[in-house]
DNA sequence: CTGTAAAAATGAATGGCCTCAACTTTTTTT
DNA sequence: AAAAAAAGTTGAGGCCATTCATTTTTACAG
């Protein structure tokens, strides 16, 4: 059993994530004051610092939790793919898309987008680049198992069309978190869409598929 | 010849935009105060903010002038295209990517593309992405053009092709914007790789471009 | 238990963007 | 050309994230 010290050092950051999370949601990250954020986690203003050296860091822990719930999930897709190229790509997507709104507004990840851009070389944007990449990596990797399972075309570059794939699929979802009015559907149509005319050009035609077995 | 007024109003305007982009230039948008472009432009606080409602909004003003310049230079790329696929869609590409750093520095993209992700519904956001969906529109203009002569596959989505292709164009960039060492010859090399990977799948061969010449 | 050091908590003070009520200059009207 | 209206300028002050010197709490040796 830890530590006085250590148990409640536990408690309270507890108290603060859970604040923090709760005032986020209800009043927008902006609106959202650090002096609210302590008084509701029952610490003073000096000790939130004490654990979150920025505000943004707050939420940089909420969207932590978010992107590896999301890779964690992504890995059971990769580990077994639907039938055909394109629905497996899809399926990827729609796994990373689906989640996206379980801890957080649009709105939050808006503001998390917008720091990981703006300040970078702090541990903040640091953190979440290698969130990104991770995620990239997961789509090169689903992109290289179809290639060999012969379901995309054996010439294609497939870590080059899995980096264009993740990038368009990240910068889609930005468009999507920047206007309210825009559903997930919506998100996974245009995406799917842009997936199709990929899928296109490096499916292996399931005749071919068929001779292939066929031997 | 137009009143005392207006010619006062476009003089402080010049000089307030003036002193911004110097100060911004020089010590980074974070570290330019306001106080001091004010004072640098011979005007009060006060004034300043009679013109631009907001610091971003000066760094708005110079990044619609980048971008306008850069959507000019890319007209003449579409309109005369190099003579392969591949070799189009590079230049175009490296138009843009070219004329970047004429009027900011990386610093001054991050903020800007952090501005226009973070507060949506705002001018500033607004604006910036109208000027996204041109240069996205100025890429699928030349996907179409080669598809009309017959350059790329006419059996594929020369649309969605261009949009996926913009979506990888600038979230390169955005990464190259946040790695202060990495160059512009980097970034070019990383973009033309996954070109090269797209035109692969698209592209007519030369021996059919024959053909269809000798018919 | 007591004394002492280390760790943690505290909240008043600071710095920088932006506002606004009062003032000044230019234009229009009489 | 005087007065009224319109347009523009001004800078002290408000707001809020963040800091830091001081106080309080915990750990632990004697």
């Amino acid at each position: 059993m830890a530590g006085l010290r250590e148990r409640q050092k536990a408690k309270r950051n507890r108290a603060i994530l859970e604040a923090a999370s709760t005032l986020f949601k209800q009043n927008g990250y902006e609106a959202a004051r650090i002096e609210a954020i302590a008084e509701s986690a029952e610490v003073s203003v000096g000790t939130l610092y004490n654990y979150y050296a920025h505000k943004a860091d707050l939420l940089l822990a909420i969207v932590s939790m978010e992107v590896e719930e999301v890779l964690h999930q992504g890995e059971s897709v990769v580990a077994a793919p639907p039938g055909t190229a394109q629905d497996a790509i899809c399926a990827l997507i729609a796994t990373y898309y689906d989640h996206s709104l379980v801890y957080l507004t649009k709105e939050m990840w808006r503001t998390a987008m917008a720091f990981s851009i703006q300040s970078a070389d702090t541990k903040f944007s640091r953190r979440y680049h290698a969130l990104d990449a991770a995620l990239s990596e997961q789509v090169v990797a689903l992109m290289e198992r179809l290639q060999g399972e012969g379901l995309i075309d054996a010439a294609a570059d497939a870590r080059a069309l899995g980096e264009v794939i993740f990038l368009a699929l990240n910068g889609l979802f930005t468009i999507y978190t920047l206007s309210e009015d825009m559903s997930l559907d919506a998100l996974k149509a245009a995406m799917f869409h842009k997936v199709a005319a990929l899928t296109d050009l490096v499916a292996v035609p399931e005749e071919e598929l068929r001779e292939q077995a066929a031997r």
